[in-house]
DNA sequence: TAAACATATGAATAATTGTTCATATAAAGA
DNA sequence: TCTTTATATGAACAATTATTCATATGTTTA
């Protein structure tokens, strides 16, 4: 039986088979639960905070625009480790960029990434 | 420190051997970074919305307590998968439960939590 | 054009983590 | 007390991922 079937066949059980769910409370959520997908684009999103390195290069950059030689050296970190992780941060579009010549200068790409630091901060704080 | 001593360190510490620091930017920014620690536990506090399980969880409990059963059903996962994550979600202080008999419901802990998820709601959704 | 330099990236390795299975705990009822 | 049931948890396996090393790309300057 391959894992999707047995899901199947423990829905039609009731999931738990002798659980009992309090099915109002279930339906009312079934009906506003977005889809999939754009669950899926959230938590995608947020793993991109859940990493110690970029949270670090997310906070120098909400101080100011940076190369990246400049966080390395902040972080006291190799290079390649910085660039590979902006590049997770570009794709998420978490950070944007401007190149000045030989030099790329990062910079958070809007406020939502802000409020979320900031509320973070809050929460472990408390 | 003079500036030649500090390459000289850089490039002991193999950051940025030959690479030309903002130093600047880099000094006023070290000021006020907070300390690793605490860095670190924002980082371990994010990672925990960077699973669409949990997110999932969170998402659901923002619009009513329920209880591990209900969330197994809604999702359509086992009852032990939901179970090691609310035990994830209840260790970062993201959600709270109480017991009435032998059912635990689960809610959000706190405000931060809608928050941020809002936001990364509308980040994705630009 | 060649050399120097700032950044980017592919491959490999090491470490972390989510789910399942089996079982344990805890509460309620017979 | 013994059984039923809702939830919790330990161990194991599979999958994901962060860093390093080596090298490539793209920009400036000699």
């Amino acid at each position: 039986m391959t894992e999707h079937e047995r899901i199947e066949q423990e829905v039609q059980e009731g999931v738990c088979e002798f659980m009992h769910v309090h099915q109002e409370i279930v339906d009312k959520v079934e009906k506003v639960l977005p889809d999939e997908q754009q669950l899926l684009d959230l938590s995608e999103f947020f793993k991109v905070f859940g990493d110690s390195t970029r949270i670090k290069i997310l906070y120098v950059l909400s101080q100011s625009e940076m190369c990246v030689c400049d966080i390395a050296t902040l972080l006291q970190m190799g290079q390649s480790a910085i660039s590979h992780q902006l590049r997770v941060l570009k794709q998420m579009r978490l950070v944007k960029f401007r190149r000045d010549g030989k030099t790329v200068f990062y910079s958070l790409s809007d406020d939502h990434i802000q409020t979320i630091l900031a509320q973070g901060m809050e929460h472990i704080s408390e």
